[in-house]
DNA sequence: TATGAATGAGTGTTCATTCAT
DNA sequence: AATGAATGAACACTCATTCAT
């Protein structure tokens, strides 16, 4: 059915590209990012191709001429999403600061991420309830990421040869456990605030939680309390 | 489009109904089930409410008798793994173990439930998808949830008590986080795994993973290191 | 792309078939009906299925309902066409004639059978078209047509024990000329009315035909001239 | 919604065309032959323009530019194949040959073209079903045809003058027999292959039925047995 | 001469739901 | 209580054709 090698065609628009005639990139672009939201809101299978193409200003064919198929466009949604959150994590240049700081702000920057881009929340969770297949091509984006585990590990090691972070910690470990304590709160705040009969989103409810989530970390890696 | 109100008519058989009409009841449980199992597998959009039918050994006209439509099926889905959980955390008798042991203990099952039950998550997931709406109705199920915080606010009390964990912790920030390490590691273990190329399920790496959480909540909540 | 193997479930209703809940076979029967003339007419690929549904009355889930598909109902109608002219040359009962007047008979027949059912010659060079695809799983056929072959080899047995017909004619190769020579005819009237100029279709021309292929027919099979 | 009239543009460059024109009457070949297999293989509504551009190593609006359309390159093929086919007859001299060898020649070389050019019989069959429409503004060709059933008359006359030959045969009765044998033959061999259980395309199966169909003929003009 | 971009009408197929028994 | 028949709206996807360069 879902014919995942397709996936490795909905690659970006090379760069070398000069002349664009009748703007080919800048319809590709609005479908992609028409696409971003529908599927974000409604999961790939709940997503409308009709809608995504009204959505983007262009018709239905052109989904098919730049993307392959409703399927290969979802992968697109998802690269272009990973690479979007890593470059924000990479331009954070935290191995400028000390540790302590580095570590913080990138528990902060995390939960800021998500809640400017709550797409990205649930496209994840719509890869993940089709087992990840859409991602499985993105071979660009698995080199990103590793980039990313150093410049943690970096932090942790910076922390331990200053004194202020325990040694052994595993940078994934905590890579996860930083994602997911905001993640989690985020994408479950609908479930969550009418079983907890609480607000979850009104401003100090999210700065108590950015406060709680910033707690554990810096508690989970200090040397001591 | 969506008729929550639905939801309100999907309440389980009344108990006082005849026991003559153990088929019936046999009948709603097989769709009850089939539905968890489909969507879970493919979300509310993505399940079909012939392969539901077909699954449960039934017809479809009988979703409609029992549930009065998909939506609705999927509100009483929703409610039943709820309960099913909060009943299995109210069977562990927390109150009766000391508080460290409690909270470990509470750790160990959150983990152990979300591996044994993996459809609660893509449920849930599901639920929050379309912004909680088909639990709106689920009245029950927010009693239960305050007994839930209740006994964590117990096991709190009794620790710092006894000095063993600080003060001013909030049960439901402590709850969230609780679920947020074990869940989002299963949710994401198919993007995680692929992006952080890393084995996510193996017997070792789910044994790393609940260590790392136990550890997390304890020094979390720990009067000292 | 086409599933042949969804040709087998084609098959007509079972004749154990007694209750007919709202006239569940009169609506395969009408759609049946309706897809022979719209094959016929524009051929497998030029077929549309909402004109089929719409040209039998009813709507195009039925179609997907009984027969599985447009290539499986193409299937369908191949099968039912080819039975029905199998089972009009069984009814000849050429096995009572003598026989030149079989051999007559037969090439006299094929020719009307032809001419009163022209969608039949259509459907045929669909079939072939698609290199016969939608005829192999018609395993009922084949032993209809070996049927008709033994009636053949026993009409020319019999000529040749009478000392009418010349000894050594394949039944096949002979099977294949009387087709051909009416067949062709036909199913080429078109271009052969363009390119020859000539009128095909009229009575006196159809008569003059069907002279000129008994005439062939005996000459090729006759002992003597 | 078919505009036939289209066909009269579709004639083939004129040869007083410039020299320098060369790359432009290659793009139009080139269009041409992949229109005819394409055509050949899925019939006129299987058939798919942008197949026939990619197959031509050109693109879908050159098409357009010389040939006008989809049915009036449809037109283009079918005159061409019949002008190949009437060319490749004219060139067997049959005239210089005595009456029996030139009709046998004829014969064999109508099987032989059959076989080596398997499109001309799917395209006659796709001009047919669409009632012969896309031939009628062909009149080169029926010039061509006339000049051919002139030189099988004058083979007929010099045989009835000879002795060999019965009198009073119409020679496009005998035309269209002699084609329809081998035709018939081969474009249904798919379905007689199946139905009849038999191998149609083998070398022995293939010699044999060109010696029944030369007995056929030679039967059936023979002025005595 | 040549070409990629664009499109509207349509194409086979599937859906949740209702009807009739 | 249970079920096969029926439906219309929608679905992803494709088509021949025209536009702009």
């Amino acid at each position: 059915m879902l014919v995942v090698e397709e996936c490795m065609t909905a690659q970006s628009t090379t760069p070398e590209r000069k002349v664009r005639k009748r703007d080919a990139d800048a319809t590709r672009g609005r479908i992609l990012a028409a696409a971003k939201t529908e599927f974000a809101k409604l999961g790939l299978a709940g997503a409308r191709v009709d809608e995504i193409a009204e959505r983007a200003g262009s018709n239905k064919r052109m989904i098919y001429h730049y993307f392959g198929g409703k399927e290969a466009l979802f992968c697109a949604v998802l690269e272009e999403v990973y690479l979007d959150i890593r470059n924000a994590e990479r331009a954070l240049e935290l191995d400028a600061l000390p540790p302590r700081d580095a570590m913080e702000r990138l528990v902060r920057f995390t939960w800021d991420y998500y809640l400017a881009n709550p797409e990205f929340i649930t496209l994840v969770n719509s890869a993940n309830l089709h087992k990840g297949k859409h991602l499985e091509g993105a071979d660009r984006l698995k080199l990103r990421q590793r980039e990313f585990v150093d410049m943690v590990q970096r932090i942790l090691d910076r922390g331990v040869e200053s004194g202020v972070f325990r040694a052994g910690i595993d940078p994934i470990q905590l890579n996860i456990t930083i994602a997911a304590i905001g993640y989690y709160y985020l994408t479950n705040r609908h479930t969550g605030g009418i079983l907890f009969q609480r607000d979850y989103m009104g401003d100090a409810a999210l700065e108590a939680r950015l406060a709680f989530n910033i707690d554990t970390i810096l508690r989970l890696i200090s040397s001591e309390d």
